[in-house]
DNA sequence: GCGGCTA
């Protein structure tokens, strides 16, 4: 069983409030035995995408993230994961398989990949999915367990999620901004907004006669690097005086 | 009432 709620009014709100101009339009909680996992459909200006967190009894968290479109393809998987489930025989102590996979699927959606497992151990089967290519930083971690028993239940409320808000995972779509050119003396600088699979990024490149050099910024942190060039332009405004900008956790080339 | 073979 599961109960949800479906926000209206925070699709309105103004970016910026809640995480960085992510919102939430939607979530829902199912009870797997011990666990409790919530469905969250959330929105920032990359996309529309699915947080997955599982809840153990012992409060331990972690997540995932599905882009709606690979959030369908899960769901497909799981029917399949959960018929092959479904047609197994009681576990044998005797004939299990290497690492005990029953079954493995794999998903990709740009630099990353999504492991499905059908496994089981002492406890009993269950789904793990883990995904890779994950910046770990102290975060939880990228990888959940569904109890075998609960595919179909998860499967359904995907279903219903997905239903509801498509499995386009909209974002941008080739309406990036214009580039810049900037003539500074003898310097040209190019400001160039691309896309690839790790994201959106600015190319900052500066030309000269034969002389070419570039630098590639995710969009990410745009704003970083504004407040740090920002923070420079306030500091030699200051005067020639005392020029120190305080260095913080940004650094130099020559620091470790 | 879990619990998912590490970094």
């Amino acid at each position: 069983m599961y109960r949800s709620r479906v926000f209206r009014g925070d699709m309105l709100s103004p970016p910026g409030q809640q995480q960085q101009g992510e919102q939430e339009l939607a979530t829902k909680m199912l009870q797997i035995q011990s666990k409790r996992f919530y469905l969250d459909v959330k929105q920032n200006r990359r996309g529309r995408f699915i947080k997955v967190a599982e809840i153990g009894a012992d409060g331990r968290r972690s997540q995932i993230f599905l882009a709606l479109s690979t959030a369908a393809e899960f769901r497909d998987h799981l029917s399949t994961f959960s018929d092959f489930y479904a047609s197994l025989g009681p576990p044998n102590p005797e004939n299990v398989p290497e690492d005990g996979k029953l079954k493995s699927e794999m998903m990709i959606k740009d630099n990353r990949r999504y492991y499905l497992d059908l496994k089981e151990n002492s406890r009993g089967r269950f789904l793990r999915v883990s995904v890779s290519q994950t910046i770990t930083r102290g975060g939880p971690r990228s990888q959940i367990a569904i109890p075998a028993q609960g595919m179909i239940e998860f499967r359904d409320a995907l279903t219903d999620l997905l239903e509801e808000f498509g499995t386009d995972d909209g974002g941008f779509k080739g309406e990036l901004p214009e580039g810049r050119h900037m003539r500074v003396e003898n310097k040209n600088f190019y400001f160039d907004i691309g896309q690839n699979n790790r994201g959106i990024y600015m190319r900052i490149s500066e030309v000269k006669t034969n002389f070419r050099t570039a630098i590639t910024v995710p969009e990410k942190s745009w704003a970083r690097f504004r407040d740090i060039f920002a923070d420079y332009c306030e500091k030699m405004k200051e005067g020639g005086e005392k020029v120190s900008v305080a260095g913080g956790s940004e650094a130099g080339p020559n620091a470790k």
